[in-house]
RNA sequence: GGACCCGUGGUGUAGCCCGGUUAACACGUCUCCCUGUCACGGAGAAGAUCGAGGGUUCAAAUCCCUUCGGGUCCG
């Protein structure tokens, strides 16, 4: 068995568990810091292990165009590229395909994308964001998918998620034909997405057929698109019904503190999102209240830019482990930001990620 | 002694020649935003009665005169 389901929680639907992939096991309900380019923005592959990161997440879109999937090949795979030794999971260019919608054309047979840096064309299809993953080297490959916008009126998502199940049906065949000759603990997990906007029908319809094809994990994509909590949490309990119980879940590209916690607690294994490190760097900090009550209001942020903490000379945060509070003020670190020393991006950074992953090991307790 | 240049928000400048609605821009300051990263990014706010005084004009940062401050060149 690849994922295992170590205990449960009698309140709620969290489920505590271990996902076996070639590079180790990782604990769930778990967070992915988000390295797009083969890094984690301003961090070492060496800080983010000492901040407690057992995966990250990668995208197959912005490598294949810099460096390319062959260099990284060569270099030996992703890992070795970037110094990381833990899983990895790549995103496929989904999420390219809404958020760099006005430079692409999609059509049954894939994605043509105009390149933002230098405008060639980069033409993915659902083979070919497999091929590329399996030669990143990446432990859990995502199908490619059509990640709608929101709002999307139903006809629209109904052809779009109808598109992201022929892709989905290709890929696992494309990647069922690559792979078949690897050993179970080498091959690569490879992870269906579940779309179908705000549509209970559709999410319904797009969650069997993926489980029919069988993979070894689902991911729920098309949120954090927009719209709202309700929403998100809704599309979550349509969907988990029809999702097998053995198999990790994974809910793409959020999100809030209060909202990982609400996720994992209807019985998602996995997240992701760009909001620890992008803040980070723009200077919006986490910080735990006194007492941990995971259902209350257990966290404030800070902006470290406000002038108030010019003069602050304790840390972000007194009780809390991290590199940053351990070692530096609140008044150098916003020091750091006022004048654009990289330090400044690096400790925030620490910091916020020291967050999330802390958040995860709470909820695992 | 003579000729000339420059004084505009905290800083650096544009506008002046050819006068016309709430004086523009960059940086700085302040605040907010960020959800599978086009992202050290984006949005907004505050802040100058244009060195001072007078004149011309319906109207002056803009034209004229005086004056103060800073600078350049010639003797």
């Amino acid at each position: 068995m690849r994922f295992e389901i170590i205990k449960k929680n009698n309140k709620n639907k969290l489920r505590i568990g271990k996902l076996r992939t070639s590079h180790g096991l990782i604990d769930t309900p778990c967070f992915m810091p988000i390295g797009t380019r083969a890094a984690v923005k301003n961090l070492t592959s060496d800080e983010l292990e000492k901040i407690g990161a057992e995966i990250i997440l990668s995208n197959t879109y912005h490598l294949a165009q810099r460096p390319g999937a062959d260099i990284i090949k060569k270099a030996g795979g992703l890992h070795k590229f970037m110094n990381w030794h833990s899983p990895i999971l790549t995103d496929s260019g989904g999420f390219q395909v809404f958020s760099l919608s006005k430079m692409r054309k999609i059509s049954d047979e894939g994605v043509r994308f105009q390149s933002e840096i230098d405008g060639r064309e980069i033409f993915l299809t659902p083979e070919r964001a497999v091929d590329i993953q399996l030669k990143l080297g990446s432990d859990i490959i995502m199908v490619l998918d059509e990640c709608p916008p929101w709002p999307c009126d139903y006809e629209y998502a109904e052809r779009s998620m109808e598109l992201t199940l022929k892709w989905a049906e290709r890929s696992k065949k494309y990647f069922d034909k690559k792979t078949k000759n690897m050993s179970q603990g080498k091959r690569s997990l490879i992870f269906g997405i579940v779309q179908g906007s705000v549509y209970k029908d559709l999410r319904e319809k797009c969650a069997k057929k993926l489980v029919d094809m069988n993979f070894d994990g689902y991911a729920i994509g098309g949120v954090s698109v927009g719209e709202s909590f309700k929403d998100k949490i809704k599309v979550i309990k349509c969907v988990i019904p029809f999702l097998p119980e053995n198999k990790p879940r994974y809910i793409m590209g959020v999100g809030r503190p209060e909202e990982i916690v609400k996720f994992a607690q209807e019985g998602m294994d996995m997240c992701d999102c760009v909001i620890p490190t992008r803040e980070a760097r723009h200077g919006r900090l986490y910080i735990y209240n006194k007492t941990f009550a995971i259902n209350k209001k257990f966290y404030k942020t800070i902006n470290i830019t406000n002038s108030c903490f010019k003069k602050y000379m304790r840390p972000l945060d007194t009780r809390c482990g991290c590199y940053a509070c351990e070692n530096y003020s609140r008044a150098y670190i916003h020091h750091l930001l006022k004048v654009n020393e990289s330090l400044g991006l690096r400790l925030a950074s620490i910091h916020n990620i020291y967050f999330y992953i802390k958040l995860m090991e709470y909820l695992r307790k």
